[in-house]
DNA sequence: AGTATGACCTGATGGC
DNA sequence: TGCCATCAGGTCATAC
């Protein structure tokens, strides 16, 4: 490996690769490497460095670098998982229905802010959580939910990531995979990105507005508070 | 506990 | 043509 964490690595074996949230983690003997991609975070096998390389791992047999344009990306490194990805929610693909909705009573807030915590749920982004909202017909506003309604949203929120991975993802700008492939998630985005054009629901005007800081994207006649 | 704001960072975009 | 402001978003620090 070549970078910051160079000492800690050297000679050593990848274990395991898995994925917690948003987080990659690369298993070690003596540890685990989490690598956050940010936004424009790549991780490519035998890929082309560019000026925003980040890191190099120079492994048997291949070359993994961790290149990322805005630099948002991050590692952590614990001789457990790092903290900062231990303290995570559960996977909204692992948690059940009852369970999710059971822990969403307990929140208080706007949905949207809610469901991009991570800590109450790991590995949902802006993108997923608008089109989860507008597959279930909830308003990013909605405070609280009727168990069914909540019902409802875990299940749309794990279609919607079932879709996603089995497209590859959405690639916006930059995203591509460890080959460098583009997903194609995107081109089935409902109302991510969709401002002003035909809700695919009603026929109605998508909206946007800001929500927790995020350009929030919505149907104001199918999606209800 | 919730909400808001700014910082980080670069490329794309639009206005003048 | 070119400069400048703005925007995009994940996470964290800080303040109310």
């Amino acid at each position: 490996m070549r970078g910051a964490a160079e000492p800690l690595l050297a000679g050593h074996t990848v274990l395991e690769v898995t994925r917690h949230g948003k987080h990659i983690l690369l298993r070690f003997d003596h540890g685990t490497l989490a690598i956050h991609l940010g936004m424009t975070g790549k991780l490519l096998v035998d890929g082309v460095p560019t000026a925003y390389l980040r890191a190099e791992f120079v492994m048997d047999g291949c070359r993994l670098l961790f290149d990322d344009i805005r630099q948002f990306g991050r590692m952590a490194w614990g001789s457990g998982l790092p903290a900062n990805v231990a303290r995570l929610g559960p996977d909204p693909l692992e948690i059940s229905a009852e369970a999710f909705a059971e822990r969403l009573r307990g929140k208080r807030g706007r949905v949207k802010a809610v469901l991009l915590n991570q800590v109450f749920l790991r590995g949902l982004g802006n993108i997923y959580v608008d089109e989860a909202l507008h597959r279930a017909g909830v308003h990013p506003l909605a405070s609280s939910l009727s168990r069914a309604r909540a019902v409802r949203l875990h299940g749309e929120i794990v279609a919607v990531l079932k879709e996603a991975i089995a497209g590859g993802g959405s690639s916006i700008s930059d995203y591509v995979d460890t080959e460098g492939r583009r997903g194609s998630f995107q081109d089935r985005h409902r109302v991510y990105g969709r401002e002003g054009e035909a809700c695919l629901g009603c026929g109605g005007a998508v909206k946007r507005i800001v929500v927790a800081q995020r350009g929030t994207h919505f149907c104001p006649n199918c999606q209800r508070k």
